[in-house]
DNA sequence: CATCTATTTCGATATTGATCTAAATTCCAT
DNA sequence: ATGGAATTTAGATCAATATCGAAATAGATG
């Protein structure tokens, strides 16, 4: 869904980010034209605009209407509202958090030496994946006491204590009268 | 002015349209980051990320601040406003009417035969054009009889009602009591 | 000073895409 | 039917550029 927003987002960016498709889009706030008619405004030749114009209305940038032979071409005002609500800061901030796992993926690589944690990410969003990582060496449906969480943590890095917090603050594992378990790791808390 | 704006807004677009720039906006839009953590977040080599930073600092999409050797970036919502602005139908279409007169010589070219009129376009915005070349057969301080304004449009095409007629409805000249002079061509009418 | 790390610069490669010509299509008119 | 005009499709070319590895730069650290 935010994978989607994305692309579409990108197709319309890369439909866009040409001097002719503006032009053509320019003519055609004004007024609906035909091929020819753009053609004779670009100065470029008619498979060129056609190719342009088939562009613009794979992304419903412009609508078509035959007439006989030629083919009116009109601008779509709204496809233009379409991008700017994409282009919303907040927008861009989920799409981008679609981090497909490829490069959590990089981020163990780069961390992890074996079963061993070379060192505490500190970024939280890398902290994160190493995070999440750690909790799956505990099982869903067991309660752990807290020696045991720190005998298992410290199999790979020796602050058990920091790590122990942080997956409590992550809300990846839950604690209760000194009693450990793991939690749904679902959604990250933003 | 509204040649410059076409330009910034090709820019603008042409640096947005591409996948990682709009991830690594998405990044920053949620919290300032280092060259080395987008690189792991995208799964890209540092001269790439690189690269696509400095081309989002130029057109001010993002900021830079450095803290030793690790460089800071961060987004500046107000870049993406202005494109906004710049997508406006209304900006769209002043933009594309700088038509710097390339295709008009385009249209002279198609049109005409040595000093002979092929056919009168169907196109209103072709017909203009031959229409501004059309009035220039006459000179500017002279008021010419109609007879003598039909001799001089025959030379050029045999309709000369037509012409003569669309001269005066497109404001390229006037006319008064049988008498016609040519007027300002500088605003065509919309 | 020597080294290590983060970033940038440089040069090369490989893909994408704007544009053109030639040919196919479709509609209109003779 | 046949021819002509407007548009689209197909194929080719050429320029732009995303990406990478190698090397240069600059800051921090011992």
């Amino acid at each position: 869904m935010s994978d989607e927003d994305s692309q579409i987002l990108i197709q319309l960016l890369k439909v866009l980010a040409d001097e002719s498709r503006i032009r053509i889009l320019g003519i055609l706030a004004d007024h609906e034209a035909s091929v020819d008619e753009i053609t004779a405004y670009l100065g470029l030749k008619a498979p060129t605009v056609s190719h342009h114009l088939s562009r613009l209305r794979e992304l419903g940038l412009v609508q078509m209407r035959p007439e006989g032979n030629t083919h009116f071409y009109r601008f779509q005002p709204e496809s233009l509202r379409q991008l700017n609500r994409l282009l919303q800061p907040d927008r861009l901030v989920t799409m981008a958090n679609i981090e497909g796992d490829g490069w959590e993926r990089k981020i163990l690589r780069d961390f992890l030496i074996g079963e061993k944690l070379k060192e505490i990410p500190a970024s939280r969003k890398k902290r994160v994946v190493i995070l999440k990582w750690l909790a799956e060496k505990f099982a869903m449906d067991i309660r752990y006491p807290e020696s045991e969480v720190n005998e298992i943590i410290s199999r790979h890095h020796p602050d058990f204590a920091t790590l122990r917090r942080e997956l409590i603050g992550n809300q990846l594992m839950e604690r209760e009268n000194g009693v450990y378990w793991r939690i749904n790791d679902a959604t990250p808390v933003e």
